[in-house]
DNA sequence: GGAAAGCGACCGACCAGTCGGTTCTGCCAG
DNA sequence: CTGGCAGAACCGACTGGTCGGTCGCTTTCC
Protein backbone atom coordinates (compact mmCIF):
# COMPACT_ATOMS: atom_id res chain seq x y z
CA UNK A 1 0.00 0.00 0.00
CA UNK A 2 1.16 3.72 0.39
CA UNK A 3 3.22 2.89 3.26
CA UNK A 4 5.00 0.50 1.15
CA UNK A 5 5.18 2.85 -1.49
CA UNK A 6 6.26 5.82 0.49
CA UNK A 7 9.39 3.66 2.34
CA UNK A 8 10.62 1.97 -1.01
CA UNK A 9 11.15 5.43 -2.85
CA UNK A 10 12.84 6.44 0.52
CA UNK A 11 15.30 4.02 0.07
CA UNK A 12 15.32 4.74 -3.46
CA UNK A 13 16.33 8.63 -2.66
CA UNK A 14 18.89 7.05 0.05
CA UNK A 15 20.63 4.70 -2.64
CA UNK A 16 21.05 7.71 -4.60
CA UNK A 17 22.13 9.76 -2.03
CA UNK A 18 24.35 7.41 -0.89
CA UNK A 19 26.14 7.12 -4.36
CA UNK A 20 26.28 11.65 -5.21
CA UNK A 21 27.39 12.25 -1.41
CA UNK A 22 30.19 9.67 -1.85
CA UNK A 23 31.30 11.02 -5.20
CA UNK A 24 30.77 14.37 -4.86
CA UNK A 25 31.23 15.20 -1.14
CA UNK A 26 28.27 16.81 1.55
CA UNK A 27 29.03 19.81 0.86
CA UNK A 28 29.83 20.30 -3.12
CA UNK A 29 26.41 17.85 -3.72
CA UNK A 30 23.39 19.61 -4.63
CA UNK A 31 19.55 18.61 -3.55
CA UNK A 32 18.87 18.99 -7.77
CA UNK A 33 21.76 16.04 -8.35
CA UNK A 34 20.24 14.24 -5.62
CA UNK A 35 17.34 14.39 -6.99
CA UNK A 36 18.19 13.67 -10.64
CA UNK A 37 19.95 10.65 -9.41
CA UNK A 38 17.48 9.25 -7.72
CA UNK A 39 14.98 9.51 -10.64
CA UNK A 40 12.30 12.25 -8.44
CA UNK A 41 12.23 15.92 -8.08
CA UNK A 42 13.53 18.18 -5.78
CA UNK A 43 10.04 18.53 -4.43
CA UNK A 44 9.94 14.71 -3.94
CA UNK A 45 13.31 14.98 -2.06
CA UNK A 46 11.59 17.88 0.56
CA UNK A 47 8.60 15.93 0.49
CA UNK A 48 10.62 12.59 1.95
CA UNK A 49 13.00 14.62 4.09
CA UNK A 50 12.56 18.12 5.82
CA UNK A 51 15.94 19.50 5.04
CA UNK A 52 19.55 18.86 3.06
CA UNK A 53 20.99 18.14 6.52
CA UNK A 54 17.99 15.73 7.78
CA UNK A 55 18.85 13.71 4.71
CA UNK A 56 21.86 13.45 5.48
CA UNK A 57 21.73 12.32 8.61
CA UNK A 58 19.18 9.53 7.64
CA UNK A 59 21.62 8.22 5.10
CA UNK A 60 24.28 8.07 7.87
CA UNK A 61 21.95 6.09 9.91
CA UNK A 62 20.82 4.03 6.80
CA UNK A 63 24.58 3.38 6.09
CA UNK A 64 25.36 2.79 9.57
CA UNK A 65 22.41 0.20 9.93
CA UNK A 66 23.61 -1.68 6.68
CA UNK A 67 27.29 -2.11 8.28
CA UNK A 68 26.33 -2.89 11.71
CA UNK A 69 23.64 -5.64 10.93
CA UNK A 70 26.49 -7.18 8.34
CA UNK A 71 28.63 -7.57 11.36
CA UNK A 72 26.47 -8.85 14.12
CA UNK A 73 25.06 -11.51 11.60
CA UNK A 74 28.98 -12.91 11.22
CA UNK A 75 29.44 -12.72 15.00
CA UNK A 76 26.32 -14.68 15.84
CA UNK A 77 28.10 -17.62 14.34
CA UNK A 78 31.14 -17.75 15.45
CA UNK A 79 31.59 -20.03 18.98
CA UNK A 80 34.11 -18.10 21.17
CA UNK A 81 34.65 -13.74 21.71
CA UNK A 82 38.26 -14.48 20.35
CA UNK A 83 36.32 -15.47 16.54
CA UNK A 84 33.33 -13.47 16.99
CA UNK A 85 36.21 -10.71 17.43
CA UNK A 86 38.07 -12.10 13.72
CA UNK A 87 34.45 -12.42 11.91
CA UNK A 88 33.76 -9.01 12.83
CA UNK A 89 37.27 -8.15 11.35
CA UNK A 90 36.97 -9.81 7.85
CA UNK A 91 33.28 -8.82 7.64
CA UNK A 92 34.05 -5.12 7.95
CA UNK A 93 36.73 -5.20 5.51
CA UNK A 94 35.06 -7.43 3.09
CA UNK A 95 32.08 -5.27 3.26
CA UNK A 96 33.59 -2.18 2.84
CA UNK A 97 35.65 -4.06 -0.07
CA UNK A 98 32.69 -3.61 -2.05
CA UNK A 99 30.79 -0.67 -1.37
CA UNK A 100 33.35 1.87 -1.26
CA UNK A 101 30.82 4.38 -1.38
CA UNK A 102 29.73 2.72 1.98
CA UNK A 103 32.77 3.47 2.80
CA UNK A 104 33.30 6.84 1.88
CA UNK A 105 30.54 8.23 3.64
CA UNK A 106 30.90 6.62 7.05
CA UNK A 107 34.18 7.02 7.08
CA UNK A 108 35.62 9.93 5.13
CA UNK A 109 32.64 12.37 4.28
CA UNK A 110 30.71 11.79 7.71
CA UNK A 111 33.31 13.71 9.19
CA UNK A 112 33.52 17.44 7.67
CA UNK A 113 30.28 18.61 7.62
CA UNK A 114 29.27 19.84 10.93
CA UNK A 115 29.04 19.19 14.34
CA UNK A 116 25.43 17.56 14.01
CA UNK A 117 27.05 14.72 11.29
CA UNK A 118 30.24 14.38 13.33
CA UNK A 119 28.61 13.58 16.78
CA UNK A 120 26.48 11.10 14.11
CA UNK A 121 29.63 9.48 13.15
CA UNK A 122 31.03 9.15 16.26
CA UNK A 123 28.21 7.36 17.93
CA UNK A 124 28.26 5.19 15.01
CA UNK A 125 31.74 4.39 15.62
CA UNK A 126 31.04 4.05 18.90
CA UNK A 127 28.35 1.11 18.35
CA UNK A 128 31.32 -0.59 16.23
CA UNK A 129 33.83 -0.29 19.07
CA UNK A 130 31.46 -1.67 21.75
CA UNK A 131 30.68 -5.01 19.64
CA UNK A 132 34.62 -5.63 19.64
CA UNK A 133 34.18 -4.70 23.05
CA UNK A 134 31.98 -6.96 24.31
CA UNK A 135 34.18 -9.83 22.68
CA UNK A 136 36.96 -8.73 24.81
CA UNK A 137 35.44 -8.26 27.88
CA UNK A 138 34.20 -11.81 27.77
CA UNK A 139 37.72 -13.21 26.63
CA UNK A 140 39.35 -11.43 29.76
CA UNK A 141 35.98 -13.49 31.50
CA UNK A 142 37.10 -16.49 30.50
CA UNK A 143 40.65 -16.12 30.88
CA UNK A 144 41.44 -16.30 27.53
CA UNK A 145 43.44 -13.33 27.63
CA UNK A 146 44.72 -10.55 30.46
CA UNK A 147 43.05 -7.65 31.69
CA UNK A 148 43.81 -4.98 29.82
CA UNK A 149 41.41 -1.24 28.88
CA UNK A 150 38.67 -3.29 27.00
CA UNK A 151 36.99 0.14 25.66
CA UNK A 152 40.19 1.74 24.67
CA UNK A 153 41.54 -1.40 23.08
CA UNK A 154 38.18 -2.14 21.00
CA UNK A 155 37.83 2.04 19.78
CA UNK A 156 42.25 1.54 18.99
CA UNK A 157 41.73 -1.52 16.62
CA UNK A 158 38.57 0.12 15.20
CA UNK A 159 40.88 3.05 14.26
CA UNK A 160 43.32 1.24 12.98
CA UNK A 161 41.04 -0.68 10.82
CA UNK A 162 39.36 2.69 9.79
CA UNK A 163 42.72 4.15 8.85
CA UNK A 164 43.82 1.15 6.71
CA UNK A 165 40.40 1.40 4.53
CA UNK A 166 40.30 5.18 4.56
CA UNK A 167 44.21 4.65 2.59
CA UNK A 168 42.61 2.08 0.81
CA UNK A 169 40.35 4.32 -0.35
CA UNK A 170 42.52 7.57 -1.36
CA UNK A 171 45.16 5.53 -2.75
CA UNK A 172 44.14 2.24 -3.47
CA UNK A 173 46.53 0.08 -1.49
CA UNK A 174 46.51 -2.67 -0.88
CA UNK A 175 44.75 -3.26 -4.30
CA UNK A 176 42.44 -5.70 -2.81
CA UNK A 177 41.53 -4.59 0.99
CA UNK A 178 41.20 -8.31 2.27
CA UNK A 179 44.59 -8.34 1.48
CA UNK A 180 45.30 -6.91 5.11
CA UNK A 181 43.05 -9.13 7.18
CA UNK A 182 46.31 -11.63 7.56
CA UNK A 183 48.22 -8.95 8.87
CA UNK A 184 45.56 -6.31 10.94
CA UNK A 185 44.45 -9.93 12.31
CA UNK A 186 48.26 -11.25 13.45
CA UNK A 187 48.47 -7.31 15.37
CA UNK A 188 45.50 -7.42 17.15
CA UNK A 189 45.78 -11.18 18.60
CA UNK A 190 49.83 -10.00 19.27
CA UNK A 191 48.29 -6.73 20.97
CA UNK A 192 46.37 -9.02 23.55
CA UNK A 193 49.05 -11.11 24.08
CA UNK A 194 47.24 -14.16 21.87
CA UNK A 195 49.28 -16.04 19.65
CA UNK A 196 49.22 -14.76 16.32
CA UNK A 197 48.54 -17.99 14.23
CA UNK A 198 45.38 -19.95 15.02
CA UNK A 199 42.64 -21.03 12.53
CA UNK A 200 42.10 -18.84 10.11
CA UNK A 201 38.20 -18.39 10.32
CA UNK A 202 37.08 -16.41 6.98
CA UNK A 203 40.32 -17.07 4.39
CA UNK A 204 40.39 -15.07 1.76
CA UNK A 205 41.79 -17.15 -1.33
CA UNK B 1 61.73 44.17 6.25
CA UNK B 2 58.37 43.79 3.88
CA UNK B 3 59.10 40.15 2.96
CA UNK B 4 59.30 39.61 7.10
CA UNK B 5 56.06 41.51 7.76
CA UNK B 6 54.39 40.11 4.76
CA UNK B 7 55.09 36.77 6.50
CA UNK B 8 54.14 37.79 9.98
CA UNK B 9 50.67 38.58 8.59
CA UNK B 10 50.76 35.27 7.23
CA UNK B 11 51.40 33.65 10.16
CA UNK B 12 48.33 35.82 12.04
CA UNK B 13 46.23 34.92 9.85
CA UNK B 14 46.62 31.12 10.09
CA UNK B 15 46.28 31.31 13.27
CA UNK B 16 42.99 32.83 13.67
CA UNK B 17 42.13 30.75 10.72
CA UNK B 18 43.20 27.50 12.83
CA UNK B 19 40.64 28.79 15.24
CA UNK B 20 37.93 29.64 12.85
CA UNK B 21 38.05 26.57 11.07
CA UNK B 22 38.01 24.36 14.48
CA UNK B 23 35.38 26.33 16.07
CA UNK B 24 33.24 26.35 12.60
CA UNK B 25 34.20 23.64 10.67
CA UNK B 26 35.32 24.72 6.89
CA UNK B 27 31.89 25.04 5.19
CA UNK B 28 30.14 27.07 7.63
CA UNK B 29 33.11 29.39 8.42
CA UNK B 30 33.19 32.58 5.97
CA UNK B 31 35.96 34.97 5.11
CA UNK B 32 34.38 37.63 7.04
CA UNK B 33 34.65 35.50 9.77
CA UNK B 34 38.65 34.95 9.01
CA UNK B 35 39.02 38.81 8.56
CA UNK B 36 37.65 39.52 11.85
CA UNK B 37 39.38 37.27 13.77
CA UNK B 38 42.68 38.35 12.13
CA UNK B 39 42.33 41.45 12.54
CA UNK B 40 42.62 42.49 8.60
CA UNK B 41 39.80 42.58 6.17
CA UNK B 42 38.52 40.54 3.63
CA UNK B 43 40.53 42.53 0.91
CA UNK B 44 43.98 41.58 3.35
CA UNK B 45 43.07 37.95 3.22
CA UNK B 46 43.08 37.80 -0.58
CA UNK B 47 46.11 39.51 -0.62
CA UNK B 48 48.04 36.67 0.95
CA UNK B 49 45.79 33.80 -0.20
CA UNK B 50 43.76 33.56 -3.66
CA UNK B 51 41.00 31.68 -2.25
CA UNK B 52 39.05 30.25 0.84
CA UNK B 53 40.54 26.62 -0.94
CA UNK B 54 44.15 27.99 -0.69
CA UNK B 55 43.89 29.44 2.44
CA UNK B 56 42.46 26.38 4.23
CA UNK B 57 44.93 24.09 2.25
CA UNK B 58 47.68 26.14 3.54
CA UNK B 59 46.24 26.00 6.90
CA UNK B 60 46.53 21.73 6.64
CA UNK B 61 50.59 22.21 5.62
CA UNK B 62 51.33 24.96 8.40
CA UNK B 63 49.33 22.85 11.35
CA UNK B 64 50.77 19.38 10.43
CA UNK B 65 54.27 20.59 9.57
CA UNK B 66 54.09 22.26 13.38
CA UNK B 67 52.95 18.29 14.49
CA UNK B 68 55.82 17.00 12.18
CA UNK B 69 58.54 18.96 13.88
CA UNK B 70 57.59 18.24 17.54
CA UNK B 71 57.18 14.53 16.49
CA UNK B 72 60.78 14.42 15.04
CA UNK B 73 62.42 16.80 17.52
CA UNK B 74 61.64 14.39 20.06
CA UNK B 75 62.34 11.43 18.10
CA UNK B 76 65.90 12.67 17.65
CA UNK B 77 66.52 12.83 21.77
CA UNK B 78 65.76 8.85 21.91
CA UNK B 79 68.47 6.65 21.88
CA UNK B 80 66.75 3.61 20.44
CA UNK B 81 63.99 2.91 17.73
CA UNK B 82 61.93 1.57 20.33
CA UNK B 83 61.81 4.71 22.27
CA UNK B 84 61.68 6.70 19.46
CA UNK B 85 58.17 5.69 18.92
CA UNK B 86 56.99 5.82 22.02
CA UNK B 87 58.37 9.38 21.69
CA UNK B 88 56.33 10.24 19.21
CA UNK B 89 53.22 8.64 20.54
CA UNK B 90 53.58 10.38 24.06
CA UNK B 91 54.75 13.81 21.84
CA UNK B 92 51.30 13.63 19.68
CA UNK B 93 49.03 13.14 22.86
CA UNK B 94 50.80 16.09 24.97
CA UNK B 95 50.98 18.42 21.59
CA UNK B 96 47.20 17.64 20.61
CA UNK B 97 46.07 17.68 24.25
CA UNK B 98 47.19 21.53 24.11
CA UNK B 99 45.63 22.94 21.39
CA UNK B 100 42.37 20.97 20.84
CA UNK B 101 42.30 23.12 17.67
CA UNK B 102 45.58 21.27 15.98
CA UNK B 103 43.13 17.96 16.61
CA UNK B 104 39.97 19.24 15.34
CA UNK B 105 41.80 20.28 12.00
CA UNK B 106 43.70 17.33 11.14
CA UNK B 107 41.50 14.60 12.62
CA UNK B 108 38.06 15.92 11.71
CA UNK B 109 37.71 19.31 9.49
CA UNK B 110 40.39 18.16 7.43
CA UNK B 111 38.43 14.99 5.61
CA UNK B 112 35.23 16.37 4.50
CA UNK B 113 35.42 19.65 2.62
CA UNK B 114 36.73 18.18 -0.85
CA UNK B 115 38.68 15.59 -2.41
CA UNK B 116 41.59 18.03 -2.47
CA UNK B 117 41.79 18.58 1.07
CA UNK B 118 41.34 14.70 2.37
CA UNK B 119 44.42 14.32 -0.04
CA UNK B 120 46.10 16.81 1.44
CA UNK B 121 45.38 15.17 5.24
CA UNK B 122 46.28 11.53 3.89
CA UNK B 123 49.24 12.76 2.58
CA UNK B 124 49.72 14.26 6.07
CA UNK B 125 48.77 10.40 7.85
CA UNK B 126 50.99 9.18 5.33
CA UNK B 127 54.26 11.35 6.63
CA UNK B 128 53.32 10.45 10.48
CA UNK B 129 53.08 6.66 9.97
CA UNK B 130 56.43 6.81 7.46
CA UNK B 131 58.13 7.89 10.84
CA UNK B 132 56.20 5.44 12.89
CA UNK B 133 57.34 3.06 10.09
CA UNK B 134 61.08 3.88 10.23
CA UNK B 135 61.18 2.57 13.51
CA UNK B 136 59.88 -0.54 12.93
CA UNK B 137 62.07 -1.50 10.10
CA UNK B 138 65.01 -0.33 12.32
CA UNK B 139 63.86 -2.11 15.32
CA UNK B 140 63.46 -5.44 12.77
CA UNK B 141 67.01 -4.57 11.47
CA UNK B 142 68.46 -4.67 14.73
CA UNK B 143 66.73 -8.29 15.47
CA UNK B 144 64.43 -6.11 18.06
CA UNK B 145 61.26 -7.43 16.69
CA UNK B 146 60.18 -10.15 14.45
CA UNK B 147 59.04 -9.30 10.85
CA UNK B 148 56.49 -8.18 10.19
CA UNK B 149 54.44 -5.40 7.37
CA UNK B 150 56.19 -2.02 8.54
CA UNK B 151 53.91 -0.41 6.56
CA UNK B 152 50.84 -1.58 7.57
CA UNK B 153 51.36 -1.56 11.08
CA UNK B 154 52.63 2.07 11.32
CA UNK B 155 49.36 2.84 9.30
CA UNK B 156 47.25 0.91 11.96
CA UNK B 157 49.15 2.33 15.10
CA UNK B 158 48.24 5.75 14.03
CA UNK B 159 45.03 5.11 13.31
CA UNK B 160 44.52 4.02 16.68
CA UNK B 161 45.75 6.75 18.08
CA UNK B 162 43.84 9.35 15.74
CA UNK B 163 40.44 7.50 16.54
CA UNK B 164 41.16 7.59 20.73
CA UNK B 165 41.87 11.37 19.98
CA UNK B 166 38.59 12.10 17.99
CA UNK B 167 36.59 10.31 20.55
CA UNK B 168 38.48 12.32 23.51
CA UNK B 169 37.68 15.63 20.97
CA UNK B 170 33.99 14.57 20.38
CA UNK B 171 33.21 13.33 24.04
CA UNK B 172 35.78 14.38 26.43
CA UNK B 173 36.97 10.98 27.69
CA UNK B 174 39.64 10.21 28.39
CA UNK B 175 39.21 13.70 30.90
CA UNK B 176 42.97 14.06 29.93
CA UNK B 177 44.17 12.44 26.94
CA UNK B 178 47.68 11.42 27.92
CA UNK B 179 45.52 8.95 30.50
CA UNK B 180 45.32 6.71 27.45
CA UNK B 181 49.25 6.79 26.79
CA UNK B 182 50.32 4.15 29.14
CA UNK B 183 47.27 1.65 27.73
CA UNK B 184 48.11 2.70 23.89
CA UNK B 185 51.75 1.90 24.79
CA UNK B 186 51.39 -1.34 26.10
CA UNK B 187 49.07 -1.99 23.26
CA UNK B 188 51.39 -1.00 20.89
CA UNK B 189 54.56 -3.15 22.47
CA UNK B 190 52.80 -6.35 22.45
CA UNK B 191 51.14 -6.23 19.00
CA UNK B 192 55.25 -6.10 17.77
CA UNK B 193 56.29 -8.95 20.50
CA UNK B 194 57.30 -7.07 22.52
CA UNK B 195 56.32 -6.88 26.24
CA UNK B 196 54.80 -4.53 27.55
CA UNK B 197 56.90 -3.43 30.50
CA UNK B 198 59.88 -1.92 29.47
CA UNK B 199 61.00 1.61 31.39
CA UNK B 200 58.69 4.49 30.57
CA UNK B 201 60.36 7.28 28.87
CA UNK B 202 57.59 10.14 29.20
CA UNK B 203 55.97 9.40 32.38
CA UNK B 204 52.90 11.58 32.54
CA UNK B 205 52.22 12.34 36.62
C1' DG C 1 57.25 59.27 -5.03
C1' DG C 2 55.99 54.88 -5.73
C1' DA C 3 55.29 50.26 -4.62
C1' DA C 4 53.61 47.07 -1.44
C1' DA C 5 50.00 46.19 1.77
C1' DG C 6 45.46 46.81 3.36
C1' DC C 7 40.62 48.18 3.19
C1' DG C 8 35.47 47.32 2.70
C1' DA C 9 31.46 48.30 -0.26
C1' DC C 10 29.77 45.89 -3.85
C1' DC C 11 28.62 42.18 -7.25
C1' DG C 12 26.72 38.04 -9.02
C1' DA C 13 26.59 33.06 -9.01
C1' DC C 14 24.76 29.60 -6.69
C1' DC C 15 21.48 26.74 -4.26
C1' DA C 16 18.46 25.43 -0.24
C1' DG C 17 14.02 25.68 0.34
C1' DT C 18 9.00 27.13 -1.25
C1' DC C 19 4.67 26.84 -3.41
C1' DG C 20 1.02 26.55 -6.63
C1' DG C 21 -0.17 23.23 -9.43
C1' DT C 22 -0.51 18.26 -11.34
C1' DT C 23 -0.89 13.29 -11.15
C1' DC C 24 -1.38 9.18 -9.10
C1' DT C 25 -4.00 5.77 -5.69
C1' DG C 26 -7.26 3.90 -2.86
C1' DC C 27 -11.97 3.94 -1.82
C1' DC C 28 -16.87 4.18 -1.76
C1' DA C 29 -21.48 5.43 -3.37
C1' DG C 30 -24.55 4.84 -7.00
C1' DC D 1 -18.33 -1.65 -12.92
C1' DT D 2 -17.49 3.27 -12.79
C1' DG D 3 -17.42 7.97 -11.87
C1' DG D 4 -15.63 10.92 -8.91
C1' DC D 5 -13.57 12.51 -4.73
C1' DA D 6 -9.97 13.09 -1.00
C1' DG D 7 -5.59 13.23 0.02
C1' DA D 8 -1.01 11.51 -0.56
C1' DA D 9 2.81 11.86 -3.61
C1' DC D 10 5.18 14.40 -6.83
C1' DC D 11 6.78 18.15 -9.90
C1' DG D 12 9.89 22.13 -11.27
C1' DA D 13 10.02 27.21 -11.91
C1' DC D 14 11.01 30.66 -8.86
C1' DT D 15 12.98 33.35 -4.89
C1' DG D 16 15.73 35.24 -1.35
C1' DG D 17 19.69 35.13 1.23
C1' DT D 18 24.34 34.07 1.50
C1' DC D 19 29.17 34.46 0.69
C1' DG D 20 33.36 33.90 -2.30
C1' DG D 21 35.67 36.92 -4.86
C1' DT D 22 36.67 41.84 -7.03
C1' DC D 23 38.24 46.46 -7.44
C1' DG D 24 39.08 51.22 -6.86
C1' DC D 25 40.77 53.70 -3.30
C1' DT D 26 43.73 54.74 0.97
C1' DT D 27 47.53 53.99 4.03
C1' DT D 28 52.12 52.52 5.21
C1' DC D 29 56.73 51.81 4.42
C1' DC D 30 61.22 52.44 2.18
Amino acid sequence: MAQERARERQRRILEAALQVYARRGYGAATMDEVARASRTSKGGLYFHFPSKEDLFLALLRYAGQRLLEKAQEAMAAAPDPVSRADAALSTVLRTFSRHRALARILLLEGYGAGRRFQAEVTALRGRCAALVRGCLEEAMAQGLIGPLDAELTARAWFGAVAEVIVHWLQTGQPRRLEDAYPHLRALFLRSVGLPPGGVDHHPTP
